[in-house]
DNA sequence: GTGGTCACG
DNA sequence: ACGTACGTGACCACG
C-alpha cells in the first residue's frame, strides 16, 4: 500500500476547536470542547483521506528562534485560557492511546515541525490546520486541510487553490506577508501596505526581491514607504518563513497507524463522558467477532478442564470465555423447558475448575454456597479502574467499557483492567478488596440475633408514643397536620402560624429541618411535637418496624457493598446495620433488640480516632504524633494549643469546640462550616483554623499538598493506592472547585482508614477460623463480634492485637472495647 | 423517581 | 462574591 501522512498542526487545531465550543465541559467541572472537537476532526480526516502514518505535533514553548530576530514576535498574544490550556494534557494522553506520535520541540513552532517532517519524507502528505502561514509548505505532493471556520467547514488547500488565491507560487505567499504583516502573529511588514498594495505589488514585480530591485521606479508616497520598510520586509520574511530543517529526529515508521489501541483509551474517554467520540472509535472489535458456540454439559466440562482464566456470565444461560472472541453457551434447565443443565450443578463445575474465575460480584457466590477459590471479580476491579465511582449494575460496567454482555466481554475487561491496576500501583487495594469478599460473605451469612419481642413491644410502645403527640398536635393547632410532610409543615409554620422562616432548601420552600426547627422551639409548643413526632416516627418506622421485616429465623442478614461509596468505605443495606443508633435513651432500647445468642456475648471493639491519627501519620506533624504516642487527650490538647491556655486549664466547651476542630480539619474544614456545626461566628471560625494550622504547620502543609496532588492529577489517592477521580478541582465555579479541594483533603484519611479496618478484618476472620466466635458486622471503624464466653478473653486479646497492629503508622492505633449479651446493654 | 429529613461513622 | 463541612441508607410525601 502506499504511504500516505497526516500531520496535524495540533496547537492550531485546539484553539479552533477551543473557540468553535469554548463552553463544552462535561458537567463535572472539566472542559472538554477542544478535546472533543480535535478528535471530531482527526476521525473525520483519518476516514476520509485513509493515512497509512500520522503525527500530532505541538508547539513546546512560547520563545522561539523568531523571538530572536524580533523580541516583539506573537508579542500582541493574550495568554491561553485556562479552561483551553488544561485540555493539552488530555489530548496528549488521548493520542498517546491511540498510538499517535506527538512530536514537540523546545524552541520551535507546530509548523516548524510540520513543514519539515512533510519535506523530510517526501511522501503524500495532508497538513491539518487552522493556520493559513502553512499554505506556504503546499507542493505537488503536500496539501493542507485547512479548518477555514469552526471545525466543521475544512477547505483542502492545493497549488489550484493558492493559484485561484491569486498567488502564483508559495513563495509569493510568503512575501505577500512580508509586505503586508501580519497583526496576530504582530509581524510588521511595511507599514502603510496592505492587503490590495501587496497583492498589486507582487503582480507586478512576481517577488519581495522584485519589488525592492525596482524600489526606485514605484512612485508616491507609497514608494517612499517601501523604500523606507525594506529592513521591516526581510525581517518580516524570516519571521513568516517556516523552518523546515528543524534538527528533529522522527522516522516514519515511528508515525505508523496502529488500531490496537491501548486498553485504557475507552476507560479514558468514558471518564470525559466522550460518548461521541466513544461510539465513533466502536470499540466493537470484539462484540464483532464474537464465536457463539453452544456446547452440551460434557464438552462445557472439557473447556473448564483446559483453561487457565475462564470468565462466566449467566443469564437464561451460562456462558463462559477462555478469551475475548469466543463464547461458549450451556443451557440451563428453565422451569418451561426440561431440556438444559442443571444450574447448581454447572456452578459447581465452574468453581471447581483449577483455572481464575473471572466473574461480575463473586460474594453472590460466595453466599450461595459455592467455595471459589481463585476468582476476579469485575465488579470490584470496575470500582476501582472508575476512579471510585459507584457500581451499580453489571449493565452499567458493559457500557462504560463499550461492550455487550457476555462472558467474552467479561473476559476482555479482566485483560482491560488487569493491566491498567497493574499501571495504576493499585494491585494492592484490588488484592485486598478481592480477600474481603468471602469474609464479607460469611458476616452477610452470619447475621446478628435479634429478640423480636423487644421489637414487638417497641413497636406498641413508640406507637402509643406517636398517637398521642399527634393528637396533642391536633388539639394545639386545630388541624389534623401530616407532620411527616415538610410541605404541609411549612405551611402550617410559616403561614398558618406566621413564625419566622429560616433559610430555603433545593426546591425553594422553606425548610424545617431539625436545625430550624430546634431554633424555633421556644416560638410555639407545636414546634418541639413536631421534633418529637420526627424522631419518634424515626425510630419506629426504619428501626423497629423495618427491622422486625428483616428478621429471618431470629437473625438479620444485612449486605455489605464493596463497590459504592467513593472513598473505598463498606455500605451496609436491606437493612442498613451501620446506622443504628447509638445516642441517647432510644438507642439504648433499640439496642437491646440485638442479642448474642445463648453461652455467647456481643463484642464491640472500635479505633479511637484513626482518621486523625492517620493525619498525624500522613502529615508527620510533631506534635500530633507526640500527642499520640504519649496517650494525650487530642482534644484537649489542641484545646491548649489554639485557644493558648495551658493544658489542665481548659474548659468543656473549649475542649467541645477543638474536638469540632480536628473533625473539621478531617472535613476540609471551612469557616463557615466550623461556624456552623459549632454556633459561633465565622470570624472566630476563622480565627480557630489559623491558630490550628499556626500550631500543626505540617498539617496545613500536608492538606495542601493533597489539593495540589488532586489538582495535577485528577485523582486522589489512599494508603494501598485506591484512587478517587476529584475532576472538579479546577472548576472556574468556585463552589464545585471548593468542594472538590474538600473531597481531595478527605479522601486519603477516610479512605486509608477504611483500608486499615478491611485489613484488619481479613486478619482476624483468619485469626477466628477454628474459634466458636465470629466476626458479624462492620461500622466503619468498629467491628462487632458474636464471642463464646469461654473463648472471651482470647479472642478480646486476638482482636484488639491484630486491629493495634495491621499496620505499623507513625503514631499508635488504639481500639477501646464493650461487651455485654446485648448491643445496648454493654458492660465493660 | 426525587427531594427532604435524619439515623450512623 | 461565591455558599459549604466528609462518607453513607431508609423512610415518607409528592408528582
Amino acid at each position: 500500500m502506499k504511504n500516505k501522512i497526516i500531520l496535524l498542526d495540533s496547537n492550531s487545531l485546539m484553539h479552533r476547536a477551543y473557540h468553535a465550543l469554548p463552553g463544552l465541559n462535561n458537567g463535572k467541572g472539566q472542559f472538554t470542547g477542544a478535546v472533543y472537537g480535535f478528535l471530531n476532526i482527526l476521525f473525520k480526516l483519518i476516514e476520509q483521506e485513509q493515512p497509512t502514518h500520522i503525527a500530532a505535533v505541538f508547539d513546546a514553548s512560547k520563545k522561539t528562534f523568531r523571538n530572536a530576530i524580533f523580541p516583539d514576535y506573537k508579542g500582541n498574544r493574550k495568554p491561553t485560557d485556562p479552561e483551553l490550556a488544561m485540555q493539552f494534557e488530555p489530548i496528549k494522553k488521548i493520542l498517546k492511546m491511540l498510538n499517535i506520535l506527538t512530536v514537540e520541540l523546545e524552541g520551535y513552532e507546530a509548523d516548524d515541525i510540520v513543514g519539515t517532517l512533510a519535506k523530510k519524507f517526501d511522501e503524500p502528505t495532508v497538513i491539518v490546520t487552522g493556520d493559513r502561514d502553512s499554505f506556504q509548505l503546499v507542493n505537488d505532493t503536500t496539501t493542507i486541510m485547512w479548518t477555514k471556520v469552526g471545525i466543521s467547514n475544512v477547505e483542502r488547500v492545493d497549488l489550484n487553490y493558492l493559484h485561484e488565491l491569486g498567488f502564483e507560487s508559495t513563495e509569493q505567499f510568503i512575501d505577500y506577508k512580508a509586505l503586508r504583516g501580519d497583526a496576530s502573529d504582530n509581524i510588521p511588514g511595511i507599514k502603510g501596505v496592505g492587503e490590495k498594495t501587496a497583492i498589486d505589488l507582487l503582480h507586478k514585480f512576481k517577488s519581495l526581491d522584485g519589488v525592492f530591485e525596482n524600489a526606485e521606479s514605484i512612485s508616491g508616497k507609497i514608494g517612499e514607504k517601501i523604500r523606507e520598510g525594506k529592513a521591516d520586509a526581510y525581517m518580516s520574511k524570516k519571521l513568516a518563513t517556516i523552518d523546515t530543517n528543524v534538527p528533529i529526529d522522527v522516522k516514519i515508521d515511528d508515525m505508523k497507524i496502529n488500531d490496537n489501541y491501548s486498553p485504557q483509551l475507552a476507560e479514558y474517554l468514558s471518564q470525559l463522558q466522550m460518548t461521541t467520540i466513544l461510539k465513533k472509535l466502536n470499540f466493537e472489535s470484539v462484540r464483532k467477532e464474537i464465536k457463539i458456540v453452544d456446547v452440551e454439559f460434557n464438552e462445557f466440562k472439557n473447556i473448564l478442564k483446559r483453561a487457565n482464566e475462564l470468565s462466566m456470565f449467566v443469564s437464561d444461560n451460562i456462558s463462559v470465555s477462555t478469551d475475548s472472541e469466543t463464547e461458549y453457551r450451556l443451557a440451563i434447565k428453565q422451569e418451561l423447558f426440561s431440556d438444559g443443565a442443571d444450574l447448581a450443578e454447572a456452578l459447581n463445575a465452574v468453581f471447581a475448575s483449577d483455572a481464575r474465575v473471572i466473574l461480575y460480584d463473586a460474594k453472590k457466590y460466595f453466599v450461595e454456597g459455592y467455595k471459589l477459590v481463585n476468582f476476579f471479580d469485575v465488579m470490584i476491579s470496575s470500582h476501582l479502574v472508575f476512579g471510585s465511582e459507584p457500581i451499580k449494575n453489571v449493565q452499567q460496567v458493559f457500557e462504560r467499557e463499550n461492550l455487550n454482555a457476555g462472558s467474552a466481554a467479561l473476559f476482555e475487561i479482566y485483560k482491560r483492567h488487569e493491566k491498567l491496576i497493574a499501571d495504576r500501583n493499585e494491585n494492592e487495594a484490588l488484592d485486598v478488596e478481592f480477600k474481603l469478599v468471602s469474609v464479607l460473605a460469611k458476616m452477610q451469612k452470619r447475621g446478628v440475633g435479634v429478640d423480636v419481642s423487644v421489637l414487638n413491644n417497641l413497636e406498641n410502645y413508640y406507637s402509643k408514643i406517636l398517637n398521642e403527640i399527634s393528637k396533642e398536635i391536633e388539639s394545639i393547632t386545630g388541624s389534623g397536620v401530616n407532620v411527616a410532610s415538610p410541605k404541609q409543615t411549612a405551611t402550617l409554620l410559616f403561614e398558618t402560624l406566621n413564625l419566622p422562616h429560616g433559610k430555603k432548601n433545593k426546591s425553594g420552600s422553606y425548610s424545617v429541618d431539625e436545625e430550624t426547627l430546634t431554633e424555633l422551639a421556644d416560638y410555639h409548643p407545636v414546634v418541639p411535637l413536631i421534633l418529637q413526632y420526627r424522631k419518634t416516627a424515626k425510630l419506629l418506622s426504619t428501626y423497629v418496624t423495618g427491622m422486625k421485616t428483616a428478621v429471618k429465623s431470629g437473625r438479620v442478614h444485612t449486605e455489605f457493598n464493596q463497590t459504592v461509596t467513593t472513598t473505598g468505605r463498606l455500605s451496609s443495606t436491606n437493612p442498613n446495620l451501620q446506622n443504628i443508633p447509638v445516642r441517647g435513651e432510644d438507642s439504648k432500647k433499640i439496642k437491646s433488640a440485638f442479642v448474642a445468642k445463648n453461652g455467647y456475648v456481643l463484642l464491640s471493639c472500635d479505633y479511637s480516632q484513626i482518621e486523625l491519627r492517620l493525619l498525624a501519620h500522613f502529615s508527620g506533624e510533631e506534635k500530633l504524633i507526640k500527642a499520640y504516642e504519649q496517650g494525650a487527650d487530642i482534644h484537649s490538647e489542641t484545646a491548649s494549643m489554639i485557644f493558648g491556655v495551658p493544658i489542665n486549664e481548659v474548659t468543656s466547651a473549649q475542649r467541645k469546640e477543638a474536638k469540632a476542630v480536628n473533625f473539621g480539619v478531617v472535613y476540609g474544614m471551612s469557616d463557615f462550616g466550623l461556624a456552623r456545626d459549632v454556633g459561633i461566628s465565622v470570624k472566630k471560625a476563622k480565627d480557630y483554623i489559623e491558630n490550628y494550622y499556626k500550631t500543626y504547620p505540617k498539617v496545613k502543609e500536608y492538606l495542601t499538598n493533597s489539593i495540589e496532588f488532586a489538582r495535577k492529577n485528577g485523582y486522589s489517592v489512599t494508603y494501598l493506592g485506591r484512587r478517587r477521580n476529584i475532576d472538579g478541582i479546577n472548576s472556574p465555579k468556585f463552589s464545585e472547585r471548593s468542594q472538590n479541594e474538600r473531597f481531595a483533603m478527605n479522601t486519603p484519611l477516610q479512605g486509608s482508614a477504611a483500608e486499615i479496618v478491611k485489613l484488619a478484618m481479613i486478619e482476624i476472620e483468619k485469626a477466628l477460623e477454628n474459634k466458636k466466635s465470629e466476626m458479624l458486622i462492620q461500622i466503619h471503624d468498629e467491628l462487632i463480634f458474636e464471642v463464646a464466653k469461654d473463648e472471651f478473653d482470647e479472642v478480646l486479646k486476638t482482636v484488639k492485637d491484630v486491629m493495634e497492629n495491621v499496620v505499623k503508622l507513625q503514631v499508635p492505633l488504639t481500639v477501646d472495647a464493650e461487651w455485654g449479651d446485648s448491643w445496648g446493654g454493654f458492660n465493660d
